[in-house]
DNA sequence: TCGCGGTGATCGTTTTTTCGTATCATCCAG
DNA sequence: CTGGATGATACGAAAAAACGATCACCGCGA
């Protein structure tokens, strides 16, 4: 039995009339009778009953059609499915990321993907950069929002989103806070709260390098593996820190953001998928991506430059 | 898109390779290459994703496999259920009675059916005779159990279940209600009470022929539409009445059958169907009844000859 | 009563599709 | 670097479907 047969069915049990049938399917009509016997003759009894004058349904041909409608309905809706889900518009998305940088573009992001993909299901999930390399590893996400990648992971793809300065951020009552800049060899002496390394190892690494290219070799006091907990240990007077930008939107009260001068090599947000994963929603987030990178780099300009003053609709977000 | 290529691809995506596809679909292995190319590119999308190495299905193979064994079962169901109908195991059964004489065999034989059929739903209509035949026209029912039809009704098929003697049914106070038998002949004077010719003509026209051999044109005194009204009415003495033996077990107290000696043409009960109308759970009934027919002739002689003592389980039924 | 129009089935042929054999290109393993 | 396994391709063969012509049947109307 084949699709066939069943369309062949249906045309004749909705005419009544083989040779009707046999033109709504651009058929000759013995086509029909022979096709229609050989259906018949497969399922082993009569589905329609023909008399030289009238050709109705046996009792049998009645619940078959019912079936053979159902299943033709079904095997147009599989093809649709199957196409919808191999552009992306169905299917799931999991997204990883981590939120002082990413808060200030990511929830827009979200919103608009789920306006031309509502079937999408998407999933969030908050990691430290080093967790999201083994989720992204594992296929528990399917694109991450992370720090570069230390030399030796796996072959996924990197795409750097934007640079973020780094800053000096000392407690309110700091001698440095009211500074409109600061050297880092200014910083020498300090006792420093540095993000545990094994969390952002990109980050850690290009800070302590700076501060050797300045001179000096930090004096570590504490490694947080948060970084909400390095601002609470500034802001606690336990050290000072330096961070990217994108840190301000965590929290800017008791603490102050100071650029540095000269400025030290800004750090990238990138993104980052496994491309032998086969993921169409995660193509079609891609190429969203892809087409707001502009729009979301100047927000991030624009909104880390005059952080916000209302705090209240920020979460507190960890890193 | 055909049948054959959903099974070629189901067999392609649950071995995950070609070779072993195509010798358990029983095909050379380029004939599934191919076909499950013609699939792909009708869908639009690759549904494998080939690499020299493995075979793995793409997200939209995955939702297309899925789909593609729903379909493939769902064809192989509409068979097996077809031809479940076509033997009569599925659908409707609307069995058109009169209980008096009914009412001895048909819940037995309704009970072994549905211990046979147990998924055909069947539909029980009482009606007196006349309105049996306008419900076999109609289609209301597929079969009838009835009595003779009138000359000139359309061609159903009728088939004689078994005869009923005719008895004179008297009220227990009637002079006659001792006797172990009467002739016709006896009851010229007497009223009748006889069910309304039209809704059993042929039994009405039986017992005036009757009369009028016996030498008289019997005097009627009521013509009530129902059965159970008659004998109501011969037990209140407002007449006397002749009716078939099966209306014995209608009601045995306040009135007395006597036989007819010599007896007269006893009355057909009939069952009838029309065959131009095709509906298997009907031709498993008769069947059924063709196996029974014997059974039901001796059961109903017996249990008429011993009327029910205990009459608590026997509803009251009209006619 | 006799065509005549309309029906579905049948027959022989043609066309299309599918299938099989042989072969190729690629890749991994030993 | 070669042998074995994989899926794709090429092409002729086989099978299936479709076609056109025709048949057999039926009912209707002239």
């Amino acid at each position: 039995m084949e699709l066939r047969h069943l369309r062949y069915f249906v045309a004749v049990a909705t005419e009544l009339n083989f040779s009707r049938a046999a033109e709504k399917s651009f058929v000759a009509q013995p086509a029909l009778s022979t096709q229609i016997a050989d259906l018949e003759r497969e399922i082993g009894t009569p589905l329609l009953f023909r008399n030289k004058r009238v050709v109705r349904l046996t009792a049998a041909g009645i619940v078959f059609l019912k079936d053979a409608q159902a299943i033709l309905a079904a095997a147009d809706s599989a093809k649709e499915k199957a196409l919808r889900a191999s552009r992306g518009e169905t299917g799931e998305l999991s997204i990883g990321f981590f939120a002082a940088p990413t808060m200030l573009f990511l929830p827009d992001l979200i919103r608009r993907f789920r306006v031309k993909f509502p079937d999408v299901t998407i999933r969030m999930f908050e990691f430290t950069p080093d967790k999201q390399i083994v989720a992204l590893t594992r296929g528990d996400i399917n694109v991450a929002f992370t720090r570069p990648l230390p030399p030796g992971t796996p072959d996924f793809v990197v795409q750097t989103l934007l640079r973020e300065r780094l800053m000096v951020v000392v407690a309110e009552t700091h001698p440095l806070a009211l500074r409109r800049h600061v050297r880092l060899s200014d910083l020498a002496s300090e006792r420093f709260v540095l993000l545990d390394r094994p969390v952002a190892i990109s980050l850690h690494d290009q800070i302590i390098a700076a501060c050797h290219s300045a001179g000096f070799s930090p004096l570590i006091a504490n490694s947080p593996d948060l970084m909400a907990t390095v601002l609470t240990l500034v802001a606690a007077e336990q050290g000072i820190s330096i961070v990217p930008e994108g840190v301000q939107n965590l929290r800017s009260r008791q603490v102050a953001f100071i650029p540095i001068s000269p400025a030290i090599d800004p750090i990238p947000l990138v993104m980052c998928w496994n491309p032998s994963h086969d993921c169409p929603p995660r193509d079609a987030f891609l190429q969203l991506v892809e087409e707001r990178t502009a729009a979301i780099q100047q927000e991030f300009v624009i909104r880390t430059n005059q952080p916000a003053i209302n705090n209240k609709d920020n979460p507190k977000h960890n890193l």
